[in-house]
This record gives structure tokens, sequence and C-alpha cells, in this order.
DNA sequence: GTCTATAAACCGATAGAC
DNA sequence: GTCTATCGGTTTATAGAC
């Protein structure tokens, strides 16, 4: 393939993923596509073949990223967090604050996060292949890790703590028009999610019957 | 207007409202909608005059509808729980319970907690009516019973706090097909949504530094 | 008020010139 | 590979008979 034929591929696989994050499947068209891509409509279906496929494809450039959050990297350098209560509980502090950061930070550059949720709350015939490659793992580990912390939990407590991340930071990312809406953009900035980070890490910390770090007490 | 005209909008609301709250206003035809009324597909426009119109007037008989939540009842019939911490922590406990149950025991005819989540995903423009009218008298009161409990804390922490109940609940409304996926159909019965209930309450509770219940002791 | 038939616009996909 | 023009299908909405 010639450059021009990346660049074509890659600027119409750009341009779906940021549409199909903000709008879903169904709420973006063909044309929306070429025209934000600026290319020719009919280049979708040559280099793609239909607009399902290239919906698929927007999903192979996620897959080639990382983690969704860095709990193993944590544990590899600093094992030492381990091994006491209030390690265990900055290992949580740090893994809340870092999955939010990569949620809100550079809102800019990631509709890849909100096209894995678009998926998932309009699921099609390639959610079974997203769930089990990329959002399994990382939820595995995490119950697993509060599995760790409190060996007589049962593994569905473990996945209700585990997906309280998920939920808190789905919401926030989902619902901000309304919640602007509701409480006044002005009441909506940084400071706002951090406050929600830190919300979320206090709750996941106490729900592990750990103590509240120095940054997190009230 | 004669019976049988209140019967066909009635008819064509309701089965409206089902099938918005299920698959959102762009996944859904006026013939799906006619068909599953069974009224002629002209009726639509004729009572309603638009697709648009018809979507507005499922949401005029939520407003129609009681609160979200049982907070206020709690405190009219019970206002001795107020007085201890034990009793505090048994006012939020009934308040998550209560919520979970609405939002999950019932779900054959609770279309429209369903549709208020599909509106707020992707919001229309009569978004800021639902939110204003509907939305925000709940969320105050559950944020201002927070700061009765714990005054030192700021109003950003009580909205975090309140926000926790409904990101739990929508998670886990909006994204049961894939958790059934991740986790098997069989791991997310009843069972475990009392599980999510319950650690949604201790979360609330012990964030707002009370004791746990019994019922929700590990 | 209810129905059929159809208009007008949009969609994904394709054929064919270049 | 890129473009224009268009097909076949679906959508919302409407006109008109009954």
């Amino acid at each position: 393939m010639g450059e021009n034929v990346l660049d074509t591929k890659n600027a119409l696989i750009l341009a779906a993923g940021e549409l199909f994050a903000k709008q879903g499947f169904d709420g973006v068209s063909t044309r929306m596509i070429a025209e934000k891509a600026k290319v020719n409509l009919g280049a979708i279906h040559y280099h793609f073949g239909s607009k399902e496929k290239l919906y698929v494809e927007t999903f192979s450039t996620i897959a080639a990223e990382g983690k969704n959050f860095c709990l193993s990297e944590i544990l590899e350098t600093s094992p030492e967090l381990l091994k006491t209560p209030s390690g265990q509980a900055e290992i949580i502090r740090e893994v809340v604050f870092q999955f939010f950061r990569d949620l809100f930070e550079f809102s800019r550059r990631d509709w890849k996060k909100r096209l894995i949720i678009q998926e998932l709350l309009h699921p099609s015939p390639i959610m079974p292949t997203l769930v089990g490659k990329i959002l399994k793992p990382d939820n595995e580990e995490l119950a697993d890790f509060f599995l760790v912390l409190s060996p007589a939990k049962t593994r569905s407590e473990a996945y209700a703590w585990a997906d309280m991340l998920y939920a808190q930071g789905f919401f926030y990312l989902m619902a901000r028009e309304p919640l602007a809406v509701l409480r006044g953009a002005e009441n909506m900035g940084e400071d706002f999610l951090r406050t929600v980070a830190a919300t979320t890490a206090r709750s996941m910390i106490l729900l592990a019957g750990l103590p509240l770090p120095a940054n997190l007490a009230f």
C-alpha cells in the first residue's frame, strides 16, 4: 500500500472513530464520515467494504493500546506497597486517579474510551470480542486484587467492588452534558472531577477495610 | 376526546415509551411503534404531529409519576431515625435498596427509568426540561441530606456522594448485556444485584462516616 | 378518525468513467 | 484510487378516499 492509501484509510478510521464515539453507530452516516475525513464517499466502501467493517476497524486501533489502568505496573514497580494497609490503600488511590486522568484529562483525543462505552451501551456483534480481549483481563485483575486484600470476601463482592471504578467513570463520561445543565457548567470542571476521583477512591479503600491515606482524609 | 381516541393515544405513548427506552430515539421507527401499538401508521402524525412530539409526550407520563426514590417518605414516617448514626445509616440503606428494587425488580413495566437514561445519554432539546423538573429536585434533596449528616463537607462532595447512587444504578441497568458476557449470565442474577445494592449502600454509609448496620456488616 | 398510497429525503452500497 | 451519478431500500411525513 502506498502512503496516500494509508493516509486515506487512517483519516477514515480517525474520523469514523471520533464520530462513532460521540454519536454511536446509528447516529453517524457514511457521508458524515467521508466529509469529516475529507475523502470521497466511495472510498469507505473501496477500502473497508462496508460501514460496519469500518466500525470494526476503529476498534482494532484500540486493541493495540495498553491496559485501561495501571494496577500491574504499580505492583511491579512498588511491590512493597502491598505489605502494609496504608500501602494497599495508596495503590487503590493511584489506580483510581490514573483511571480518571486517562478518562478526562486528555479529552481532546480520547474518543477511544467513549467508543468502547458506546459499543457496550448498544452492543453489536463485536461486543463479545471487545469484552473478552480488552475488558476481561483488566477486570479480572482488579477483582483478584480485591480478593488479595480481603480473602474472606466472595467473588461477587469483588466484582461489585471492581465495577465501582467503571460505573463512576462511565457515568461522568457519558452524562457530562446533563450534569452541566443540572449543576451549571462552572461546577463540572476539573476541580469537581478531582472530587469525584477522590470520592471513588475513598469509597473503594473503605470498602476494602483499609485506612484512608492522608491526602484523602476528610 | 372520545374514549377510543384516548385509547389510541395512550397505546401509542405506551408502545413508543417502551421502544424508545430499549433502543433509543434513533433506533425506533414510527412503523415499529404503530405495529406494537396496533394502530395505523398515520395515527402517529394525526395525534401527535411528528415522531419527535410523540417522543416528548412519552416523558409527560413520567413527570406525573412520583419521585425517583423514597428519602422524603422515610424522613416523614420515621423522623426518629435521623437522631442516631445507626438510624441515619439505616435511612441510606433503605434509600439505596429501594432505588435498586425500582430499577431492576419490576423490569417488565419499568421502561420509564430506562427512557430517562436514554435521553441523558443522547440528549434532545427536551433534556434541560427533564433535568430541571424531574432529576434536580431528587438530586438536591439527596445532596442536602448528605450535608445534614456531614455539615463540614463541601457541596461538591455532597454531589459526588449523591451521584454514586445514579452511577451504580445506570451502569448495571445499561451494561447488563456486556456484563453477562463478561461474567456469564448465571452470575448476573438477583443475587448479584443484591450484592451490588449492598456494596453501594455500604459505600455511601462509610463515606458519610456512619457505622455499617448489622444487615450490611461483612 | 382511520385507512391506503405516496411524496420527499436520506441511507448504505455500487457501477462506471477517469 | 478517486470521483460522479445513481440504484434500491428505508425513513418521516402527507394527501386524499372513506
